[in-house]
RNA sequence: GGGUCGGUGCCCGAGUGGCCAAAGGGAGCAGACUGUAAAUCUGCCGGUUCUGCCUACGGUGGUUCGAAUCCACCCCGGCCCA
């Protein structure tokens, strides 16, 4: 343990704590940590990654750290971070989604650990779903002020804005993130709660909570908000959510996402997502520094988090086909290699009779390569649509047996990164 | 429950009977430049069988030759009062 408290600082993982002492204890005695993860889909995002990284790195240091799925919370909605009032889960969607993050946080914490570290997953629909309203508000309510709740950042921000408002159900999720915490700490002996900076506010109530009716100390640490060079929301793309299920974001787009990270904050996300020692990321703050065209750093990253979502293996995977795709060199690859690079693309599948029947418009959008005809018709003339890496811009064009690679594929690519591959049954 | 203000395209936000697929900004997409970066510049940015047609301005119905714009009712939200 001694040396994490520097690591995390080091690292930029501490934005604020409920008391001082906490870094020293972490680095002194072995603590049960809980940090929780909103159950809204059945899949993790890149955007729990940092609260996945810093549990991993605490049980990887000695403590015990336990990943809560708010299925119960899940069910009210945290309205921090939200401008507008959630869409309320039913407890079987809920239920489902709990289910299948659990195989994703396995991935980052050690669940069959043999020693006292080990790693625990529970589900607050647990306590919370039995707990009765009258027990509830005399346990709990009684224990807060509407004052210091409404003074709460997250609901002042949704009080303040014009044309929107709270409802008295998600103004409640506070009071039941204390509890939770005050169930772990009665249950579990967990006495510090980590969060993003947007939980402050929820982490607070619940060492409140435990102090006042429990007259124990708890704590808090939460860690800076991850943004992206120009300050806004980290984890979206074009695209949308960036996920860590396979099925819905792929290795190879996992890998670019994080290869095309900005100069600003590679360094930044290294420390955060990644387990590299201190010499080794200065090293990489040097190399972006002075060599800033090769984007090591970012390589690095890239490889570092995809291996550690989806195992070295598929990293490698990643990193080759980026290294094939962005070589320029596509169309003197051999149909095999074009095929391997591509098997991580979007592929679809067309009859063989389209070839000379469909025109290069109607083809984009059967691909999904455009939206709709006018989008994939702009983008031709615009000059933004290559077949096989040659630029079209005959937007009637019919695909002929020439286009066709290794007798049944068409390479289909969309700006500059953009691939997809057509496969002819 | 009463009063009042409001609900416009992905978001913000103009429009207040025809000239409105709807100003402007942001986001997004494509191109140039580049390092698969940032910044900058250019074009696009509801759909389509494209000098037209269809869909769209909270919902439904109405007035009108014609409505996002007027009227009625309804739904949703803000603020104030009870």
């Amino acid at each position: 343990m001694p040396g994490l408290a520097d690591d995390l600082r080091f690292r930029g993982l501490v934005h604020q704590v409920t008391d001082p002492s906490v870094l020293d204890r972490l680095d002194g005695e072995r603590l049960t940590v809980y940090g929780g993860f909103d159950p809204t889909s059945d899949s993790l995002h890149v955007g729990n990654l940092l609260q996945l990284c810093t549990l991993r790195r605490l049980q990887l240091a000695g403590h015990r750290p336990i990943a809560l799925a708010g299925g119960g919370t899940g069910f009210i909605g945290d309205p921090g971070g939200k401008s507008e009032e959630r869409t309320l889960l039913s407890a079987e969607e809920l239920a489902a989604n709990v289910a299948s993050i659990r195989a994703q946080l396995a991935r980052f914490l050690d669940f069959e650990a043999p020693g006292p570290d080990r790693a625990v997953l529970l589900d607050n629909v647990a306590w919370l779903g039995s707990i009765g309203l009258l027990d509830f508000l005399r346990e709990v309510g009684k224990q807060f002020t509407v004052g210091q709740m409404v003074a709460k950042e997250s609901v002042r921000a949704r009080l303040e804005r014009e044309g929107q408002g709270i409802s008295y159900t998600e103004f409640s999720y506070m009071l039941l993130q204390a509890y939770d915490f005050r169930h772990l700490y009665d249950e579990h002996d967990c006495r510090l709660q980590i969060g993003g900076s947007d939980q402050w506010g929820n982490i607070t109530m619940g060492v409140e909570l435990v102090r006042r009716t429990r007259q124990a100390e708890v704590w808090g640490l939460t860690s800076p908000l991850v943004v992206k060079a120009d300050g806004t929301k980290f984890g979206k793309t074009e695209v949308g959510t960036v996920w860590l299920d396979a099925a819905r974001t792929s290795p190879y787009q996992l890998y670019q996402f994080f290869l095309r990270s900005e100069d600003a904050v590679v360094g930044a996300y290294l420390r955060f997502f990644t387990f590299l020692g201190r010499d080794e990321l200065l090293a990489l703050d040097e190399a972006a520094r002075s060599r800033p065209e090769r984007r090591e750093a970012a390589r690095t990253l890239a490889r570092a988090v995809c291996a550690l979502v989806h195992g070295e293996d598929e990293a490698v995977r990643a990193e080759r086909a980026a290294d094939a795709l962005y070589s320029g060199a596509l169309a003197e690859l051999d149909a095999r290699s074009i095929l391997e690079v591509l098997a991580e693309a979007p592929t679809t599948t067309v009859p063989r009779t389209a070839l000379g029947e469909v025109s290069l418009v109607d083809l984009l959008v059967t691909a999904g390569v455009a939206p709709s005809r006018t989008r994939a018709r702009t983008t031709v003339e615009q000059g933004g649509c290559y077949v096989n890496d040659r630029r079209e811009t005959d937007p009637e064009r019919r695909l002929g047996e020439d286009d066709v690679i290794a007798g049944r594929y068409v390479v289909l690519r969309r700006g500059k990164r953009e691939y997809h591959l057509v496969e002819l049954a």
